[in-house]
RNA sequence: GGCGGCAUAGCCAAGAGGUAAGGCAGAGGUCUGCAAAACCUUUACUCCCCAGUUCGAAUCUGGGUGCCGCCUCCA
């Protein structure tokens, strides 16, 4: 089946053709790092994450460049008001970034390019298309001509006409289109401010994206992507200069645009001053939550933010854990070892998910559908698991093997259940390293005590053992099999 | 004002011509000493409204209504 995504550009789903099959090369546009990651910084880049890894599973290797605009007004700004330099306000922020984006299990791009590294090459380009007559100079500012561009407006669906007659802006009287944008701005006193053929100055918002992914991905590479508000006039002017640039077109094959974070309804965002930082929200609700929050709505649509929603989030990721338990439980215990009309049942009902899964993630990426198969594939696992718990039917550990293989690998494209995939001392049973190992000896002896109370009908001792361990974290679950302890 | 998007159960959310996935919450049940977890049953004669196309429409077309986004820094 072939991979379809919906492209910004044509506004239609179109199928996946890497310009070289042997490497997609994707940009995604990243953060201006002037304060900690809020939530709707975490959707894009939760978003592509599993774009990522989605083309990784299908085969593809991907080369991944995500940039820092590292020169802007709103770090200028937020120096002056700390009184430090605009690079300590840079650095911060970047290892900021990290943390946070490490902790949501977001694997880290190949490359991310700053703009304060990259002055000679936004210059050169700048130069360029001052050459070719795509700009002019004006008191040592350079802007962008957006009428000698004859695309212009492509990617928006805009036309110049249509901009003019609704024009908020107000208009500098030296620019000769009210749309012109700027390239290069000369120095302000106090500003951080590179050289140049026009003056001291530094780039304008836009042109640093141009710079650095042509120089590291070249024209026409596979995607470009970043939030929804980026396509005007970011994106749009990136096209401009980029094309104009290099005389050639597409400057990108694949738009890729996600919806908004929205809270109550609205637009989150710096200037209504409604937006959370990811760091907080990690205060209340672990960062899986998040994650699977952000994926479970297409990643086109507008998603609304709540403690209610998240809290939501929380349960429905929760059955999907408790399938890998259940898994994990099974394969270290000492039922009896057999095949099964069940297992088989289990066996084909993962083969499905798995070709359910594939459909849904190829129909443009859609992993709100790509979630609900594996909650079908969880029931499944859990049917088979509590007949084996009943005493109904033995265990047929190479089925589920298979099974757990699979449950794994679309667990790993969605970036989830990592804890649980990995962990040695989430059930019983299960620990592997030495610490381990003890805390579940323990864990299984305090169960032992707590079967003979049971056996005694002492069921005060009972309960005082199971609501202690919940306490610190361990659920004790009793079936005809005995109890066991899982973690949580 | 210009451009674009969305409206599916109590909530969230897939589906985009063939007769409504999934999750959360609720109700009942199985299991249990009681629980927990899980499982089973149940909750939209219907997809904002009105026309039209079609054998057939939540899905296509036209017209309404409501909400949202972009046009200004923003993911």
């Amino acid at each position: 089946m072939a991979l379809k995504v919906f492209n910004s550009l044509t506004k239609r789903k179109e199928e996946f053709r890497p310009r070289d099959p042997e490497q997609v090369k994707m940009y995604v546009c990243g953060v201006t790092p002037y304060n900690h990651p809020h939530i709707g910084n975490a959707r894009p880049f939760v978003t592509w994450d599993v774009i990522r890894r989605y083309l990784e599973h299908r085969g593809y290797t991907v080369f991944h460049v995500q940039n820092f605009t590292d020169v802007d007004d709103k770090i200028i700004n937020a120096a002056k008001t700390e009184g430090v330099s605009w690079d300590v306000i840079v650095s911060r922020y970047i290892e900021s970034y990290f943390e946070v984006m490490d902790k949501l299990n977001i694997r880290r791009a190949h490359l991310y390019p700053r703009v304060s590294d990259h002055m000679a090459e936004i210059v050169e380009m700048v130069e360029t298309l001052v050459r070719k007559g795509f700009a002019y100079e004006v008191g040592g500012d350079v802007y962008y001509s957006v009428e000698k561009f004859d695309d212009y407006g492509k990617l928006s669906g805009r036309s110049l006409e249509d901009m003019k007659a609704g024009a908020r802006v107000d208009v500098d009287e030296r620019k000769t289109h009210p749309m012109d944008f700027a390239l290069w701005k000369s120095a302000k006193p106090g500003e951080p401010a590179w050289d140049s053929p026009w003056g001291k100055g530094r780039p304008g918002w836009h042109i640093e994206c141009s710079a650095m992914s042509l120089k590291y991905l070249g024209m026409e590479f596979d995607f470009h992507g970043g939030g929804s508000d980026l396509i005007f006039p970011h994106h749009e002017n990136e096209i401009a200069q980029s094309e104009a640039y290099a005389g050639d077109s597409p400057f990108v094959r694949y738009w890729l645009h996600n919806g908004f974070i929205t809270v109550n309804e609205e637009k989150m965002s710096k200037s209504l001053g409604n937006f959370f930082l990811v760091r907080d929200i990690l205060e209340h609700f672990p960062p899986e939550v998040l994650r699977f929050f952000i994926l479970s709505t297409h990643y086109r649509s507008p998603l609304d933010f709540s403690d209610e929603r998240l809290s939501e989030s929380a349960r429905g990721l929760e059955r999907l854990k408790t399938a890998v338990l259940n898994m994990k439980y099974l394969a270290n215990s000492t039922v009896a070892r057999g095949a099964s009309e069940e297992s088989q049942v289990l066996a084909n009902a993962a083969n499905q998910a798995k070709t359910e899964f594939y459909g849904a993630m190829d129909d443009d990426f859609n992993t709100a559908l790509a979630i609900s198969v594996m909650h079908g594939l969880a029931k499944e696992i859990n049917i088979y698991y509590s007949a084996i718990m009943a005493g109904k039917i033995p265990h047929d550990a190479e089925t589920l093997a298979t099974v757990q293989a699979v449950y794994y690998e679309l667990a790993d494209i969605l970036g989830l259940l990592v804890a649980e995939r990995t962990g040695t001392l989430d059930v019983c049973g299960g620990a592997a390293g030495t610490d381990d190992q003890t805390i579940a000896g323990l864990l299984d002896l305090i169960l032992a005590i707590r079967q003979d109370a049971r056996k005694k009908k002492d069921w005060a001792t009972a309960d005082q053992i199971r609501d202690r361990l919940a306490e610190i974290g361990y659920v004790i679950e009793d079936s005809p099999q005995g109890a066991r302890w899982k973690k949580r």
